[in-house]
RNA sequence: GCCAGCGUAGCUUCAAUUGGCAGAGCGCCGCAUUCGUAAUGCGGGGGUUGUGGGUUCGAGUCCCACCGCUGGCCCCA
């Protein structure tokens, strides 16, 4: 006897052995024939997997309705579209085909090099396939019979991961779609007939299971909706969205600029992009201040021998620009023809030394620290800086002011003892709260970021880590917003607690962040004075509440789509006179708003008053002041506002004091 | 770094029939106009088609290499 509980409430009961697919039939027909999947006790199962004899169970039978129907489907779209490709190329194995993000993909390996052009053909299949409306069927089998199968069909990629990832199960499941197999985990939709709209996306290179030391696969991406509308209004968000890509704005609004003589990845802040970060510099310069930070500055190079200290120095060296070496060194090492390699070796010996431009700044803010004898009493110190850091990212990963080469990060590191970790990474977790509140940033997930548990590439203790982890996941309950905790997402030097947001193409930026370090307080031997007159070794707090200027400010562009609240905004106001008549006049009211401290600029252009308001609107300038014959007579200005038009006219102290207000405020307005 | 695609004026979904005179709009500059809440008119300058090489009578167009950009993978201290 099976005991179904449904969501509303409802009990059934089965004495014989059912399927979710034959309750919802019991229900009524049309649900038996909308049931997509199911849900049983919360976990994803297809509509035909069967349910246990005895016991009881929750049931949620899942049609289009439901967000989670709509992945099932894409994951059988992908079987779909790998079914296919199998049809049309010779020699395909089928590596991995999950439903991702609003879409779905599917890697495999074949000799012919897919590209765009060949999207119709393959779309042109798929909807054979779909039309045709063959029933997807799941067969169970043994683990080593599958093993047999896909070796009889030729698939050795599903072989190697049936050796590898699946070696623990005793049995696995296919799924069977006419001429179609594949080792999949499922669950899929009855059939394909529940795949209403279709397009292929992308193609680009993956490698094996995620390992760049494996073979590389093309990767197939498409989307999937279970009608045209859907899909077409889902093109349609995605080009609305392209248009509030910073890379475009920045340039429309005279932000920044990448130039390709300066060098990939380096950005050149512009007038107006420079006010936006001098802004933000300042508005977390006063927290800084009122949560008892000290303000440093450090070089931007330093000598190999304290990143060699730091272990920054040879470990990641990949991810460095190249040491500087002295000039007399080169010569010497010309004179002895030393060649390249050679020279490498020498350098991460430390036979050689040289300058480097620096990856990060902890090593010199430790530098300070050390700098003075330190006792309990003064602990915790929170040394803060700008410091602009450079790091050689693949020229494949470069793009925007999201992944640069130089960037300045909002950088802080606290020497605290243990008895004040938790409450110091509250603080700067607060800060980070702050900020985001500040500018309206919902819309970002908090992940806290542990090791790898057997991987090598982090420095320190077990348990050191477990310590460090654990106030990381304390702080993060204290923090009061939902957080996930991700294995692998550490630091090499500690756990990490990050704010992570999407861009408007959908890719995740980690912006905020805060670890927690033990290691390189050990590394340099830092130590204060207890109160028990003897050494003791502090704790260190890297943190960065907008992790760095350039991709904050990228993403703030496209959060904002360029119209930045007023305390942000490059240009606050614009006065535009309605005819060069009266320049004088608006001369005088654009010296006022200037001596308010308001960032104003005039248009004396011998232009039509339309033509200025239309090219501030489109400058996304937030206030203009309309100027003309009735404003001078009645010493007034016209105040018109970005976004709701023409306030009429209103003696200028009062529409400085209410645009000082709105600044002093920090308003966002929807 | 790897896979795929792209690169024409400061900018743009840019245009340029099978390889056959490099064009337009916006911006910019000049002149006229002095205007009331999203585009005044006229005129003008601006390109060694990313760079280098090759095929050809002839290359923006075809081929090769490099540089850069876009999407993805890996990476991300």
């Amino acid at each position: 006897m099976l005991k179904v509980n449904l969501p509303d409430g409802s009990v059934l009961e089965f004495s014989r052995r059912v399927r979710p697919i034959d309750i919802a039939a019991d229900i009524g027909p049309g649900l038996a024939k909308a049931t997509l999947a199911a849900e049983v006790d919360g976990v994803l199962v297809g509509a035909d997997s069967p349910l246990p004899e005895n016991g009881e169970i929750s049931l949620r039978l899942l049609t289009k309705k439901d967000p989670k129907a709509l992945g099932v489907m894409r994951h059988s779209a992908a079987h779909v579209m790998a079914r296919a490709v199998m049809r049309l190329y010779d020699g395909v194995q089928l590596a991995f085909g999950p439903t991702a993000g609003d879409g779905f993909y599917y890697d495999f390996d074949l000799k012919h090099s897919i590209s765009e052009e060949d999207f119709p053909k393959i779309e042109a299949e798929m909807a054979k396939i779909v039309k045709a409306n063959e029933p997807f069927e799941r067969v169970e089998m043994d683990r080593l019979e599958a093993i047999q199968l896909c070796k009889d069909l030729g698939q050795t990629l599903k072989v190697e991961h049936l050796d590898e990832g699946l070696a623990e199960e005793g049995s696995v499941s296919f799924y069977r779609q006419g001429e179609f197999v594949d080792l999949c985990r499922g669950p899929h939709v009855p059939s394909p007939n529940a795949i209403g709209a279709l397009k292929l996306t992308a193609v680009a290179g993956a490698y094996w299971k995620g390992d760049a030391s494996r073979q590389q696969l093309q990767r197939l991406y498409g989307t999937a909706w279970f009608n045209k509308q859907d899909l077409k209004a889902y093109l349609q968000q995605v080009e609305e969205a392209k248009r509030r890509d910073h890379r475009l704005l920045g340039r429309k609004l005279k932000l920044f600029e990448i130039d390709e003589q300066v060098g990939q990845g380096l950005v050149l802040w512009k007038p107006r992009g420079a006010i936006v970060r001098t802004e933000l510099e300042r508005f977390i310069g006063e927290h800084l201040h009122r949560q008892g930070y000290q303000r440093v500055f450090t070089p931007h190079i330093g000598k190999l021998d304290l990143f060699r200290t730091s272990g920054h120095f040879p470990y990641y060296r990949e991810s460095q620009y190249p040491p500087m070496i002295a000039h007399e060194q080169m010569k010497l090492l010309a004179d002895e023809n030393c060649s390249c390699g050679e020279l490498a070796n020498r350098l991460a010996e430390g036979n050689i030394d040289g300058y480097l431009l620096k990856p990060m700044n902890c090593p010199f803010h430790i530098k300070l620290y050390q700098s003075e004898p330190r006792s309990y009493r003064d602990l915790p110190i929170r040394l803060a800086e700008f410091g602009t850091v450079y790091r050689w990212e693949q020229s494949g990963e470069l793009g925007g002011m999201t992944r640069v080469r130089g960037f300045t990060q909002d950088d802080a590191h606290l020497f605290v003892t243990e008895e004040q970790l938790d409450q110091e990474v509250a603080g700067c977790l607060e800060l980070v709260k702050i900020i985001f509140g500040t500018l309206g940033m919902t819309d970002y997930r908090v992940r806290v970021g542990l090791r790898e548990p057997d991987s090598q590439k982090y420095v320190g203790t077990a348990e050191q880590w477990e310590r460090a982890e654990a106030a990381c996941c304390r702080a993060a309950e204290l923090l009061g917003v939902p957080f996930e905790a991700e294995v692998g997402e550490a630091a090499f030097y500690g756990p990490k607690i990050d704010f992570v947001v999407r861009d408007v193409i959908g890719r995740e930026w980690q912006l905020g962040t805060v670890q927690v370090d033990y290691q390189l307080p050990e590394r340099f031997g830092l130590e204060y004075a207890g109160a028990d007159n003897q050494p003791h070794r502090p704790v260190m707090i890297h943190r960065a509440p907008f992790g760095s200027m350039e991709r904050f400010v990228g993403v703030l562009i496209e959060h904002f789509a360029g119209a930045f609240p007023l305390w942000l905004a490059p240009e606050q106001a614009r006065v535009l006179v309605v005819s060069q008549k009266f320049e004088e006049y608006a001369r005088e009211v654009e010296g006022h708003l200037s001596q308010a401290g308001i960032r104003v600029s005039g248009d004396y252009r011998s232009e039509k008053i339309g033509a200025k308001i239309r090219d501030a609107q489109l400058e996304l300038v937030p206030y203009m002041f309309v100027i003309g014959g009735r404003e001078m007579e009645q010493g007034n200005v016209a105040v018109r506002d970005r976004r709701e038009g023409d306030l009429g006219a209103m003696p200028l102290d009062g529409a400085i004091a209410k645009l000082r207000t709105e600044i002093d405020e920090k308003a966002i307005r929807p």
